[in-house]
RNA sequence: GGGCCUGUAGCUCAGUUGGUUAGAGCAGAGCGCUCAUAACGCUUUGGUCGCAGGUUCGAGUCCUGCCGGGCCUACCA
């Protein structure tokens, strides 16, 4: 019976073109959703796994004004430094585009024509606060003050973060532009276009009802909006500004929407579906290759459609892009699951870009491998509430779990037949009870750890990967074939056959979380990584005489020193 | 202010629809092994499950109140 393949759509919430990412960003969105399109490649889906830069809106023009470049340069360059540390992360992205790509700009426009065609967008006029000496219309926490409740002269437009009290730009005194500190403010009437989701608020309630499985922190933040105070509000889908996708309707200019630019928040979920466009531009591949995943007239049916993404953007994901689906009236694929987190903090308090606190992409991979962050990021993956980073929970982790675990059990294994039998598997005696005790085991800990993964409990998947690697070390602990070896070599050889035949199982197993250390131990015991279908097939892979070679240390230490010295490093300004 | 999440061993966390003596990893202690990155294995000490009531034959699990931590609250994205 020939089984069709499981096809499954990945998407990791775009990261914000400003600046260079933290741990805490990578690990609520980049790196779990990679774990997952590892894990479900190796088992055999088809897999579509999108990322991409989110270009548009005022910190993208601000930061490119800041660093003296144009705001399309500075994002070209940024995206580039992005895309290599996704690629030093090892994330395996089948594209990594960008918002700003012709693709979202069309597909955006056509979407707007759709909704406006389908009486989904409102023209509305209001007032807005415009910054003589900026030049340009201020969003409304770019405006500061003094806060007319406690006084607190920091006070931003939309909200005092002294007081906690929401406020509107004109209710600062002395109020002035947060970007150069002007006073020459004016309130200026300006158009926008509305989209009109409220109109959809019974038919996203009733979709979200059907989504029993999603974790409650999806729902329960869909459902505040949905139902909190009047409920689900018109959100403005334009901004005056002069960097993003062009007010159009369609192909067709809009009146009176002339020199605006779509919201980010419009168009930035839309590149989910535009980045795969480019994918097949980039891939010699037609149209049809890419509505095979998106359009459920043409082929996409059959897709499990995963979202990840932190917590702060699940309104944007549950409610204004389902809406903009929904409104468009075409059958465009809607998400299936959407994995949410919480924040991963740092040693006591909150990453922060703006102090220097915390580690961000770059400088992890200026320390160490990606390896080590993904493992220990992974172990604690902020699924159930906000996880927290020290450097002595990461070294602790790090050696215990990778150095001494796994990476210790390669280096005794190899070098214990190395220096035994030579490098090459030895023949000698049949597996016998011991081994297919292990084997039994380890199937059991696969089986919980093949759910885990499917159900994205991300967390206990590691837990029963750990376990596996575990196993190896009991059985060479009971087995002992340094003792055994005096009297007995044919029954050494036996238990070093089947130990080294964990090697290529654990590289299978591990690859979705360490594809580099799986590599190198793949590459060690020259095989390919292959999932296993059957663990008491696996553990006989390597026939007697299979070469090998032993691999260098996979994992050195952290120092107690090391770790110190980055604790101080990274303690930032204010610590 | 409102809403949501959360509080289980020193630390990080599991605990299924309420059902015997509450589990795991790390850290600590003891023993063993000596192939290995002073690595590994075995055994073991730690918990009135935030507090106070309530429902029930029975509550970590359900209800109420209180205390602590966190997040969101719609123009940052």
């Amino acid at each position: 019976m020939v089984r069709k393949m499981s096809r499954t759509l990945i998407t990791s919430a775009l990261p914000y073109i400003n600046g260079i990412k933290h741990l805490g960003n990578l690990v609520g969105s980049q790196l779990p959703s990679d774990v997952y399109a590892r894990y479900c490649r190796a088992i055999g889906h088809e897999v579509m796994y999108i990322c991409a830069t989110d270009e548009h809106g005022t910190p993208a023009e601000l930061a490119a004004t800041k660093a003296g470049k144009d705001v399309a340069d500075f994002c070209a360059e940024m995206h580039d430094v992005q895309a290599e540390l996704a690629r030093g992360f090892r994330l395996s992205f089948d594209h990594y585009g960008r918002s700003s790509s012709q693709r979202n700009h069309a597909l955006t426009q056509h979407f707007a024509g759709r909704l406006a065609d389908a009486g989904m967008i409102e023209e509305v006029s209001e007032k807005q606060v415009y910054s003589n000496a900026d030049g340009r219309y201020l969003p409304d926490r770019y405006i500061e003050g003094e806060c007319p409740n406690c006084g607190y002269d920091g006070a931003r437009g939309d909200q005092c973060e002294n007081c906690t009290k929401q406020l509107e730009p004109t209710d600062l005194i002395n109020p002035r532009s947060a970007i150069s500190g002007s006073t020459d403010l004016e309130v200026r009437e300006t158009k926008h276009l509305y989209l009109r989701q409220s109109k959809l608020r019974d038919k996203l309630d009733a979709w979200i009802d059907t989504k029993k499985d999603w974790p409650i922190l999806t729902t329960s933040i869909a459902k505040k909006w949905l139902h909190d105070g009047d409920g689900l509000q018109d959100r403005g889908i334009t901004r005056d500004l002069d960097w993003g996708v062009p007010v159009k309707r369609g192909d067709a200019e809009w009146g009176g929407m002339e020199g605006k630019v779509f919201y980010v928040w419009f168009d930035a979920p839309i590149e989910y579906i535009a980045a795969t466009a480019e994918w097949a531009d980039a891939n010699g591949k037609t149209d049809a290759d890419w509505e095979r995943w998106w359009r459920t007239d043409k082929g996409a049916d059959d897709v499990n459609y995963v979202q990840f993404m932190g917590k702060d953007n699940v309104p944007f994901h549950t409610l204004s892009f389902p809406a903009t689906i929904m409104g468009s009236g075409e059958p465009w694929k809607l998400v299936d699951y959407i994995k949410s987190f919480n924040y991963l903090n740092y040693d006591g308090g909150q990453f922060s870009t703006s102090k220097g606190r915390g580690v961000f992409m770059n400088e992890a991979l200026d320390i160490l491998p990606s390896d080590y962050w993904r493992w220990w990021l992974m172990t604690h993956v902020p699924e159930g509430s906000d996880s927290e980073f020290t450097w002595d929970s990461f070294q602790q982790g790090v050696n215990k779990d990778l150095a001494d675990v796994l990476g210790n059990f390669v280096s005794r294994i190899t070098k214990f037949c190395r220096a035994k039998f030579g490098e090459e598997v030895p023949a000698g005696g049949e597996y016998g009870a011991a081994e297919l005790d292990v084997i039994a085991t380890i199937t059991a800990r696969l089986k919980s750890y093949e759910t885990n993964m499917a159900a994205m409990e991300m967390r206990k998947a590691t837990g029963d990967l750990r376990a596996i690697w575990v196993a190896g070390n009991e059985y060479l602990q009971a087995a002992a074939p340094w003792t055994v070896f005096k009297e007995n070599p044919d029954a050494a050889a036996t238990s070093v056959r089947f130990a080294l035949n964990l090697i290529p199982l654990y590289a299978a197993l591990s690859e979705p979380f360490i594809p580099d250390a799986a590599k190198t131990m793949a590459d060690a015991m020259n095989v390919g990584i292959e999932w296993p279908k059957d663990v008491g097939a696996a553990l006989n892979a390597l026939p007697a005489g299979h070469a090998f070679s032993v691999p260098d240390v996979m994992f050195a230490k952290i120092s107690d020193d090391q770790r110190d010295e980055m604790q101080a490093r990274f303690a930032g300004q204010n610590a």
